[in-house]
DNA sequence: CTGAAAGCGCTTACAG
DNA sequence: CTGAAAGCGCTTACAG
């Protein structure tokens, strides 16, 4: 591969080969073409180093091969250690890396920088986005749905813009956490619940409380916000509050870790005294001691998943305006 | 702001404000201007929602506005708990949005993927690279260095390539660490180091040898991969093989998690009979029974100052080809 | 300061 | 299947 002073474009590869610059054009994208052509672009494209330009190719396509993926950098979610987001992104670059496009991140802590993703996809920088746990009320997620850029979100929206979402049973997950400890004889459960302006919080709340309603059973709630430290002040909450519980269910493991951690150093014995279920099943779950009961949900498929309805909606075709992913309980030590 | 069919362009704007094309392109690109065509310009572009497209300006300016950001996929530390490359995101993220960059992240997992992102630095998809945490001897780095494409690393490359880097003082760090277990009268202090083939696991490794070699006093090691397992593993190793242990320095404040676990479980008591000093200073540091005393890194910092560099690379400044940020030890009650 | 014009590097009907 | 030509939407010397 000669590397010249300037990088090869196809008019210098077509005076190689000895075609014009559209038959390079069409061999570079696999269109038919003799296979005489064929070779002799190829070995042209090899020698020079050949590689196309995207702007070039975005110009008159139209299309950049860039999807965004848009985080709320303020949360404190994201920059937590929770492991939601990354595996999040590792299931959406599975995907992406299929269909050879390119990840572009954004992150949307500030008003400025809300504008400006806003301005890139009315610029149309990218062929389209992806929401992540952006809370309903974030005026970017109906500035992108007004701007008719193909969108899709990790939840439904909690305000009145509706915009195409891959979700998980949260609400199914937790009654089936509450329903078991239930059916193990647990008398008085409480929960610690997520935020209250987010659709994990607002479902898997009401999970639980569904599944003690039908049983006839008291509520007893602490709010958290899905970190370690919420869960462990929560926990010592419903301790002096109602010392008489014999069950909790977290509304994530990072919180379940917390309010663990208050038990120990309570010296309540987990679950003898206290039983303890968590939700996300992240690796931490089989750390803990004991080793954490959870519902498990498949965030690399909901990644996945998003990505996939994403390319689907670029490429003009109708989607699903909801997919909903299950859970699953996994029993282990803890509940 | 009006909604045509299709997207406005200089010169729909240049048509209603009554100039050329040239002159709107002058004003959006904030050139000198006559007062009055330029809030012909402005009015125009307000009334049309115009909005550059950037493809064509890419196409002549050689310019993306993209950064990249490579991480290793494969890696254990991406994808686990850890904060590191959360903060470090963070970091680059502030940087960048002060330029009006936008983030491109890449993750080098698969040989495809390694590929990819050699082929989009060699068409310049991007303006410049920044490297995190991949191995010295991935052979991606060489790839870049030879592309010539402005890079940028979060540490000195191991292998015979040079490439500018942004690093802490991990040597220092986890001398210091060591200094103030000696200084504390611990007299049989061990270490669970990072893995081998990193900058990270190799400098922190180095720091404690130096600072124990220096006071005449015995090595004692086991080897971690910066996963909170093993350093849970590790810690269990030492207590089987070395059991008048009384110190325990930590590469990392998620293995010291784990190596506290492990101690709690065998009713070892932390610091009393032994001491434990973590690397990192991640949130997690505060909320560990005991606290954690540990070496901050101001992994913030190094994302920002990487991002800096590389910045001030793309255009065309000389830049240090290595930055070290200091470490810091922070006294909580773990040692 | 402004406008006419060239050019950035591709793709894609349109003929042949 | 192939080539000549137009065009994607900008920026930027060059005159004036």
């Amino acid at each position: 591969m000669v590397q010249g002073h300037r990088r090869p474009t196809l008019e210098t590869v077509a005076e190689r080969a000895g075609v014009s610059r559209a038959t390079v054009s069409r061999v570079v994208n696999e269109q038919p073409s003799t296979p005489e052509s064929r070779r002799a672009v190829e070995a042209a494209i090899s020698e020079l180093g050949y590689v196309p330009n995207l702007a070039a190719r975005t110009l008159v396509t139209q299309r950049t091969g860039l999807i965004a993926l848009v985080l709320p950098e303020s949360s404190t979610r994201v920059f937590s250690e929770d492991q939601f987001f990354s595996q999040l992104i590792q299931g959406i670059s599975q995907e992406l890396d299929e269909a050879d496009r390119q990840l572009v991140l954004m992150l949307a802590g500030s008003v400025e920088s809300r504008q400006r993703i806003e301005h890139s996809a009315q610029a149309r920088h990218v062929d389209g986005v992806m929401l992540a746990s952006l809370h309903g009320t974030n005026p970017l997620t109906a500035a992108l749905v007004r701007s008719k850029i193909p969108v899709v979100s990790n939840e439904r929206a909690l305000g009145p813009v509706e915009v195409p979402h891959v979700d998980v049973d949260n609400h199914g997950g937790a009654r089936a956490a509450v329903e078991h400890l239930i059916a193990a004889g647990r008398g008085r459960i409480a929960s610690i619940t997520g935020p209250p302006d987010m659709i994990a919080g607002i479902d898997r709340r009401q999970g639980y409380r569904d599944a003690l309603g039908e049983a006839g059973m008291a509520l007893v709630e602490a709010t958290g916000d899905f970190t370690r430290s919420s869960g462990a002040d929560a926990m010592s909450r419903l301790l002096a509050e109602t010392p008489d519980i014999d069950a909790v269910f977290v509304a994530s493991d990072l919180m379940a870790d917390g309010a663990l951690r208050t038990l120990q150093r309570e010296g309540v014995r987990v679950p003898d005294d206290i039983a303890v279920i968590g939700f996300d099943d992240i690796e931490l779950a089989r750390q803990t001691d004991p080793p954490m009961t959870t519902v498990r949900q498949p965030i690399t498929g909901i990644g996945r998943s998003m990505a996939g309805q994403l390319l689907r909606a670029i490429d003009g075709q109708q989607i699903e305006p909801a997919i909903t992913l299950p859970t699953e309980l996994v029993l282990r030590a803890s509940g």
